[in-house]
DNA sequence: CCATGTTTAAAACACCTGTTTTTTGGAGGG
DNA sequence: CCCTCCAAAAAACAGGTGTTTTAAACATGG
């Protein structure tokens, strides 16, 4: 083997079958077998399975956090101080969070992803997720709370919660 | 114990544990013993893991399936073959769907356990679910489709999907 | 070439899982 | 009263889990 590709084929492994299964019924040994890739492997690389899990989501959100800081950026500097029309933020959102997993045509398994993350309502992956990437989430909520001044806050939080779930729990079961 | 409450005990545990951590993250173990039962009582009462968590369903699903073949009934015999408005289709459903629920006073167990449900997409649940409840279901869709003759299949279809996915999720994320 | 970091292989670890078996307890009917 | 039946309790079972350890092979850059 090359270079250390054992981990990319880990990952590309891991994440089809978290995709298809689930985390608890996807064992590391289905993982290594399925990737022709040592048992301890995963362990060595990643130092344990929930890392694993972590890391299938950090190759996906670590990209989009970035781009969609540089992205919100650039708004704001267009913008100068007024505030970005809301149209303009849900796009912006919509196309950095579907750029990632388009580059890699992997669509179906990165939202099938997301919906399991939001189904797992008290893991340490909600956890992990709301403390690695809250900052971006907390940018974006209060730029989308300058565009629509006129609505309280609780009903603004509920419309956002809505659509996002809408869109995650369609996009997640493109299936039949 | 009296009369083998043990049964409604083992339920009412498992239900709320299911509702929490999903299937797979709850163990016999946490069951049982968390509603003070013997371990086996589980296997000896339902037979099997995969039986309990189906009888947990048929709980919620028989009184469901029961009470709204009757109400389609009177509705059938109201309209006497003239389509069924939309509206009272869809109100009728909501109605029945959260009547069994709210009898209890665990509507949001039940909504997370559809959620989990509706993840789980390639479970023994639903294939249990789709061929214990598949004719209530079908008979909805059909009455949907002779009120609203002018969509096409597909269409109605995919609204359908898509309006029934986006009101399982967003309740059964009503904890923040 | 040596040293360092990867990878594989194989085995063992401790633990938890669902399930089964064996034993005990108690209530009801002949 | 005894016996049967059913529920409960306790223990044991077989298998899978994540993880760690050991060893040896391999590659790569200093």
């Amino acid at each position: 083997m090359a270079q250390s590709d054992t981990v990319t084929r880990i990952l590309d492994t891991a994440e089809v079958l978290f995709a298809e299964r689930g985390f608890a019924e996807t064992s590391l040994r289905n993982i290594t077998s399925k990737a022709r890739v040592n048992l301890a492997a995963v362990n060595y690389h990643f130092g344990s399975k929930k890392a694993l899990i972590q890391a299938v989501f950090s190759r996906y959100l670590d990209p989009f956090s970035e781009r969609f800081h540089t992205a919100l950026d650039e708004l704001e500097a267009h913008y100068q101080g007024q505030p970005i029309p809301l149209e303009v933020l849900l796009e912006t959102m919509a196309t950095t969070v579907l750029a990632v997993p388009a580059e890699r045509n992997s669509l179906k398994v990165f939202m099938r992803l997301l919906g399991l993350a939001y189904s797992q309502a008290q893991g340490h992956l909600r956890r992990y997720i709301q403390q690695q990437y809250g900052d971006v989430f907390t940018r974006f909520t209060e730029l989308v709370r300058k565009a629509t001044p006129e609505l309280p806050d609780a009903e603004r939080f509920w419309r956002l919660h809505f659509m996002l779930g809408t869109v995650i729990f369609t996009l997640s079961g493109l299936d039949a």
